[in-house]
RNA sequence: GUGGGUGUAGCUCAGCUGGUAGAGCACCGGGUUGUGAUCCCGGUUGUCGCGGGUUCGAGCCCCGUCACUCACCCCA
């Protein structure tokens, strides 16, 4: 019996997990101030949904969905991802019938089925967050800001904002044919995945990392240069508008993002000390999503944060948590009459917002303390016969080292105001 | 799916040309019959990833296999 996870699975513990909390936390505080509402998303999908909404072309659908068959035989899978789960939601509940935009934020596991490496799991956490119900620039650059600040917050200070637009379906459409008349003799026939991808969403070729293929690819024309003139203005104001906000970012016009639904607005938080999984966050318009599944006219914008890469971000920046110690009080008590004592003690305290905590498992006065100080408490109280005769307890600054008698009647109060 | 690297104590690792396994940290106890973090002393923990082969003898060599890891691919 292995104790193992599933490949690609990964168990986070303490301290590790509380940096991991810490983070999805600091992501949340600023969709908070900004009116974004809470939406709690199934895990699973009917598998149609996914492979209509996200591309049956994608990689993500084509194969890194984890699907299965209910006993019901209907087919399900894990979410890969979140948007479109997001917008199928809202479509179900009717809120696009309400006040607009629509601000939603979620966070939870998503599930690809890849090959791990550093900065990519087969489970992993995002927290994510979509405005939906118009179209004006103003929200895709709400949004990025959003991002930013929280990364910002957390104390992040090498992510680099990529910004790109891909213009609308029929920019795409004629600049698409023209890539792939550039591309077919320079690196076509290299392999069968780059002809497939020739074909299907040239775009996605720019992408590549191979040596051979960048430098075969550099000069490779640009959509930039075919922007029709509504999708052009959308871009310049949200590049306007991240200014006045005074969200710096680059132009990166060969940003490429894998999933069909992106229009317009594309964007990236890229990390350089991460490797090759260093993109911490992303995200883009999708105006045309919720036709692709089947409902109305309904546009679209929003990101998703990777909790666990914005985790090896931080660790990589080595930027240390501000992690406060769970514990204020520790209780050594000396005795079962004690320990009795002790444990009423505690109950109150932290009936009264105080944390506080004992040493379990009669130890010995020295381990005891030990695991005192080991819980970060600043406050150790010493419990035994000799102070319960006498009414009092010996209440330890762990910090100095200095120690008072405290009468028991006024141990509690005396704790509280410690704080 | 494809390549490279690595598997030895809870963790990080050492282990020479093959001779039967070690260190640091951690943990527990003692020095201090009621005081942590420092110091000193002592102690526990191993199917050396797994299976086979070569050998008098394998942690070390050979074959297979599994896992982890990094990279390609892809992406948060």
């Amino acid at each position: 019996m292995s104790f193992a996870p599933p490949k690609g699975v990964p168990d986070y513990v303490p301290p590790r997990s509380g940096r991991l909390l810490a983070v999805r936390d600091a992501m949340v505080a600023p969709l908070r101030l900004a009116g974004y509402g809470y939406l709690e998303l199934p895990a699973f999908e009917e598998t149609a949904l996914f492979s209509r909404g996200v591309g049956e072309t994608t990689d993500v659908v084509s194969k890194e969905m984890f699907t299965f068959t209910d006993r019901g035989e209907r087919s399900l899978t894990l979410r890969p991802e979140g948007t479109v789960g997001a917008v199928r939601a809202v479509l179900a509940a009717g809120l696009e019938r309400g006040a607009l935009p629509v601000k939603l934020w979620y966070a939870g596991p998503m599930f690809r089925y890849e090959q791990p490496q550093s900065g990519r799991q087969r489970q992993f956490t995002q927290v994510g967050a979509e405005a939906m119900g118009t179209d004006d620039p103003a929200l895709d650059a709400e949004l990025v800001a959003l991002a930013d600040q929280a990364y910002r917050a957390l104390g992040l200070t090498s992510l680099v904002l990529h910004l790109a637009t891909l213009g609308d379906p029929e920019d795409r459409a004629g600049y698409s044919e023209r890539l792939r008349q550039w591309l077919t003799p320079r690196v076509g026939g290299l392999d069968a995945e780059t002809d497939r991808r020739i074909e299907k969403n040239p775009l996605r070729v720019l992408d590549d990392k191979r040596p051979e293929v960048r430098t075969a690819t550099a000069g490779a024309p640009l959509l930039t240069d075919g922007i029709g003139t509504a999708a052009k203005a959308h871009h310049d104001a949200v590049r306007q508008h991240l200014t006045d906000l005074g969200v710096p970012f680059v132009d990166d016009p060969r940003l490429v993002r894998g999933l069909d639904y992106y229009r317009r607005t594309t964007f990236e938080f890229v990390h350089p000390l991460l490797g090759a999984q260093s993109t911490v966050g992303a995200g883009g318009r999708y105006d045309g999503l919720s036709q692709v599944i089947g409902g109305p006219p309904l546009p679209g914008v929003g990101w998703a944060l990777g909790v666990d890469r914005t985790l090896l971000a931080l660790e990589a920046e080595a930027v240390v948590a501000a992690t406060p110690p769970s514990t204020a009080v520790f209780f050594v008590p000396l005795g079962a009459t004690a320990k009795a004592r002790a444990v009423a003690l505690v109950g109150e305290l932290r009936r009264g917002g105080t944390s506080a905590d004992l040493a379990y498992g009669d130890r010995g006065m020295k381990g005891a303390m030990k695991a005192a100080d080991r819980s970060g408490a600043t406050h150790a109280v010493v419990l035994g016969d000799r102070d319960l005769e006498a009414g009092v307890a010996q209440v330890k600054d762990l910090r100095d080292g200095s120690q008072t008698a405290v009468t028991l009647d006024t141990l509690v109060d005396h704790l509280e105001a410690q704080r």
